[in-house]
DNA sequence: AACTTACTTCTTTCATTGAATGAATTAAGT
DNA sequence: ACTTAATTCATTCAATGAAAGAAGTAAGTT
């Protein structure tokens, strides 16, 4: 377990000094005078924390407020270009490569075809090669890259930076973060799942910006799901959030591909449809089966084929239960539902809402809001460049390697 | 959220007390040049801090260790006797008290009976009838009462102290610690539910001693559960850790008294075996009913009873099915098993062994612990104790309530 | 309209505080 | 002679708060 870090002058000079600069981050432009009122520093100790700031290039002034009645105060903002941040998405078949400023915002993005199941590091040279493309092509100094965020699906342990196992790519145990580190040897590196890289944009951006204990869960060709207590998202033994998609809907039910038997996964994604057209073709000479991915069911749905309006109620249905599991045993605030989808919502949402809102809390009067995500397919580059950002930026308190911005 | 307080000279200060106490609390007795190589702190600054804290009789010196080939060092000790706590179990017709030292050691119990559904005002008062009693009678100064820890049954937010709804005693929405904390007006008071008391004792004292992510499920009555995330228990959105019992097992299974169908509180306690005997009692004309109870069931089920057994063995199943949902959402190091269930394991371990080990993570060679645990029914006194203990101890670095020891 | 006076708000300056620190010292052993 | 433990003391440095300075508003006076 991380211990607190001993008290020492250096601690309440970080302390403050990443206090004030997430102050600022959040809630710029904001003049000395406001951030007094926020954090109980003294504007005289303000001033010189500004200062330094400064001199770092952390923050810069611009103009100033209108006056509420005496001297105008002058505004600082955050330098989202004081440095970069790169936010790397691996796929089956390619790697997405963002460019992002310290805020997240995106300044450009590359991909990089490669053949299915390459080994880890080819895809880490292949990365290596298309950073430092994007540093000379755009004539920038390489050494501002300030961090690297990488996500990936699979299990993945964040803390050792590693991919424990992902079928997609079929690793087992790759250290990705100290094999990008080889290559960028100044710069920190972070590694996660693509479902917490999501819910840090949905943090920071989308639905969470206001609580501070929600769910996320990720509905496509699988089933995801973040677990944020205190706007930190949890980890468990091996880092990991979970496996929320291979909890048990029904006892004996489809074999799912992970070994175990009615796994939600298997009722309420893109599985399900698979599995139900599956056994519809066995037992319906009629029937000449069609695409079980989503886009088409939901196609189908819509143009009024009843199987396919069906599918995906029923789908729905069982995400309903699985949600209100996750209700019933952690007690959210809310859950945010991303995901391919989302966009495909009106199909079962209200099946979806029918199961989830009949929980334990809702009979005491304790309602936990389902939302749909409304961030855009971007998000993921966010979600990856703030996996660096919200870690260089964090009140450094406990004992650990310490980053220098 | 609680935010981080300000960089101060204060807060390093409390920081460095609070560390250096608790340390000498964990690993007692201890010396000075000891605690220097675990804390980045100089021996000088501990002699500072020890004056302090031997000023305040909060440790106190107990002799020499023997040499490492120079001077013997002076070892130091908690004072557990620096001041009292009180720690009190709410139950259905009685209200149980302990009396104990600040490590959580139990001095005296006394209980007190009352009518069922007695009012929350009613129950504060022998509360506090019952503490002062306890102090004149041993010719104790109830200045030296530190802290007082409350466990109940039920939904508790014990951030805001409050007893959001128990059906044991009929309550709503009861503030216990305001009340409380009237007829003691400088004791700090704290209340959770029971489980999680108890799992504060496996924290300590138990099976979680060098755990620091793992889940505690009583089996008994009911079912419940507790998460411990980084040795902290993990509370959701009002403050319960959830509702473990009323997930969903069954889709449309037994009626729960929840309102909800197929919990799995109905197959997994006392509740599964009601449940079955009234089943059979309607079908098999021939017989004649039992009683449900966990110790009548285990009773007849070592007698050889056929359909005890059974009812125990698929009990041990749910049960599993129940902890395997567990695993693959939270993915926890270790799963302790609690309550009145624990002494009858040897009836259905090994069902619950058979489908809970047999999760996600297993599959990719990562174990779950799953123990029984070996507190004894004192446990319930300590856990209560330390849920005033644990909190007069953490290093104070969130801004909030102030609480001086 | 120009000027004065009083008041507010924001920022900077500077001497003071106090917790940690590390070097030196003392103490007590092998 | 060498180790290890504990204490003492001058030093360091981040925060602090009072005071001064800067830059505005509001309202009355000339």
């Amino acid at each position: 377990m991380k211990a607190l870090r001993t008290g020492s002058k250096e601690l309440i000079k970080e302390i403050n000094r990443f206090k004030v600069l997430n102050i600022i981050r959040h809630q710029q432009p904001i003049s000395r005078a406001e951030i007094s009122r926020q954090c109980e520093l003294g504007v005289s100790t303000l001033s010189y924390i500004m200062d330094e700031l400064k001199a770092q290039n952390l923050i810069y002034e611009v103009g100033e407020a209108s006056s509420t009645g005496g001297r105008k105060a002058k505004l600082l903002k955050f330098n989202e270009n004081h440095g970069y941040v790169v936010s790397i998405k691996i796929e089956e078949e390619q790697i997405l490569t963002a460019l992002t400023d310290m805020e997240g915002g995106i300044l450009l993005k590359t991909y990089v075809a490669f053949e299915k199941k390459e080994s880890a590091e080819r895809i880490v040279s292949l990365i290596e090669k298309e950073v430092k493309m994007i540093f000379s092509e755009q004539d920038k100094d390489i050494s501002h890259l300030l961090g690297i965020g990488v996500l990936s699906s699979g299990l993945v342990n964040r803390h050792e930076g590693e991919i424990i196992r992902s079928s997609m790519l079929e690793w087992e145990n790759v250290p990705v973060t100290s094999m990008i580190k080889e290559k960028f040897p100044r710069v920190p590196v972070f590694v996660d799942n693509n479902i917490n890289g999501y819910t840090l944009a949905e943090l920071e951006k989308g639905e969470g910006q206001k609580d501070n204990n929600f769910l996320v869960v990720s509905i496509g060709a699988g089933l995801g799901l973040s677990v944020v207590i205190d706007r930190k998202i949890y980890y468990g033994a091996v880092g990991g959030a979970g496996e929320f998609g291979h909890t048990n809907l029904v006892m004996g039910g489809y074999p799912c591909h992970c070994g175990q038997e009615g796994c939600l996964e298997m009722y309420a994604s893109e599985f399900y449809f698979e599995n139900k057209i599956k056994e519809r073709l066995k037992e319906d000479p009629t029937y000449e089966g069609e695409d079980h991915h989503f886009s088409a069911v939901a196609k189908a749905a819509e143009a009024d084929d009843m199987f396919a309006q069906s599918l995906m109620k029923e789908m729905g249905t069982h995400l309903g239960y699985g949600l209100r599991n996750l209700i019933n045993t952690l007690n959210p605030e809310k859950i945010i539902i991303v995901g391919e989808g989302v966009k495909y919502k009106h199909l079962f949402e209200r099946e979806v809402l029918a199961i989830a809102n009949d929980n334990f809390f809702e009979k005491v009067s304790i309602d936990t809001d389902i939302v749909f995500s409304h961030l855009k397919d971007d998000s993921w580059f966010t979600g990856g460049a703030l996996l660096a950002i919200s870690q260089l930026f964090q009140e450094p308190i406990y004992e650990q390697m310490k980053q220098s911005i």
